[in-house]
DNA sequence: ACCTGAACACCGTTCAAGT
DNA sequence: ACCTGAACACCGTTCAAGT
């Protein structure tokens, strides 16, 4: 059922129907001509609102990933909100892969995991925020094109559950190696790291 | 410069052109069209030996990831003679990527890393092996875009140097993490779960 | 066994012209 | 400020027909 919207558009608009029907129809099916059409529009007036395809799902991409975590949670939570906010639309993750090339260090999910890091304690934080950013986009991007695979292909059983269980053990296992042991504890002047005394 | 053959192709050349030509074009201007044109035959001939675009693809990530390294190498050389051998070809990377949903703990590159992880030493080495494969391809999509970015892209001054060096120590950082600190050696014999009283 | 020729239903993008 | 209409140079895929 398309949007019937007499009115003009803008920029905003632009992007939020593109948005929505990316979740329908994924990024593969997602062309110029169909947001057009979602939009009750003709193709050639989106070139108003934005300057090509490519600047268009460079917009997408943001507004994906702006949706970041708390600022003050732990490594684990970061990455999963990161995680899960590459989940939220369809091929979000491979959409974000695929425009963030530019722009490496200064995503807000790269920011957010450099400093859960620092608060853990982890040596070499910008190094490290940015081999878990590549984990996490990497791994989000192969669980999302499995899950799209497994929808409408040759489905054994019911293995489904066990394979997002296995691939949820995966994500904790890298982050958590990722996130490295803090430093020496009596190293750390201003955050005293709790010592693990319990055993 | 085409190829100009006046015989017969089978599968086996269609592959290599296409591979010759993604190295040339990159994945985006791969059609099947250009690959008949570089083969000097229409477009609908390349039907006889791939049903479709997306079996010539999975054909050429076949390839790509076909060349893996030693099989008694240490957990870090295979990661990097995986991460090389997707660097072979333009965008090889994000094609292995895009082309691997299926098939996901039976990849060549994964068992390799599975018996490098189990020589090392490390616990979980399936779920290990998974994560570093992910990291492994997140990694190198990106670097291999940024690549592309930079080399027609806004280049200022001479950094390009700083960034692959700095993707490097990312990488190495990345893997080693994963690979996970060996169980106490002294306990490795048969296997005997480790208990952690070394504190 | 391997390819041509023609067709079908699509693409992204540009640009004059309209309101 | 925002859109139409028409055009241009492309796509992947199918299928009868050729050799």
């Amino acid at each position: 059922m398309p949007e019937h919207n007499s009115t003009r558009h803008d920029r905003d608009g632009v992007a939020r129907a593109a948005l929505l029907l990316l979740d329908e129809v994924g990024l593969a099916d997602l062309s110029m001509r169909r947001i057009a059409g979602a939009l009750d529009v003709q193709p050639s007036a989106l070139y108003w609102h934005f300057a090509s395809k490519q600047e268009l799902l460079a917009e997408l991409a943001d507004r994906i990933t702006a949706t970041m975590p708390r600022a003050d949670a732990d490594v684990l939570t970061t990455a999963r909100g990161i995680r899960d906010a590459l989940f939220t639309y369809r091929d979000g993750a491979e959409l974000v892969l695929s425009t963030s090339a530019l722009r490496l260090g200064s995503s807000p999910a790269q920011t957010a995991l450099e400093s859960a890091l620092r608060r853990h304690g982890a040596d070499d934080p910008e190094n490290r925020a940015a081999a878990l950013l590549h984990f996490v986009l990497g791994h989000a991007t192969l669980v999302q094109q499995r899950m799209h695979a497994d929808s409408h292909g040759a489905t054994i059983g019911d293995g489904v559950h066990d394979i997002t269980a296995g691939l949820d053990r995966v994500f904790d296992l890298g982050v958590t190696a990722l996130a490295g042991t803090p430093v020496a504890d009596d190293e750390v002047s201003e955050l005293p790291t709790p010592r693990r005394d319990r055993a």
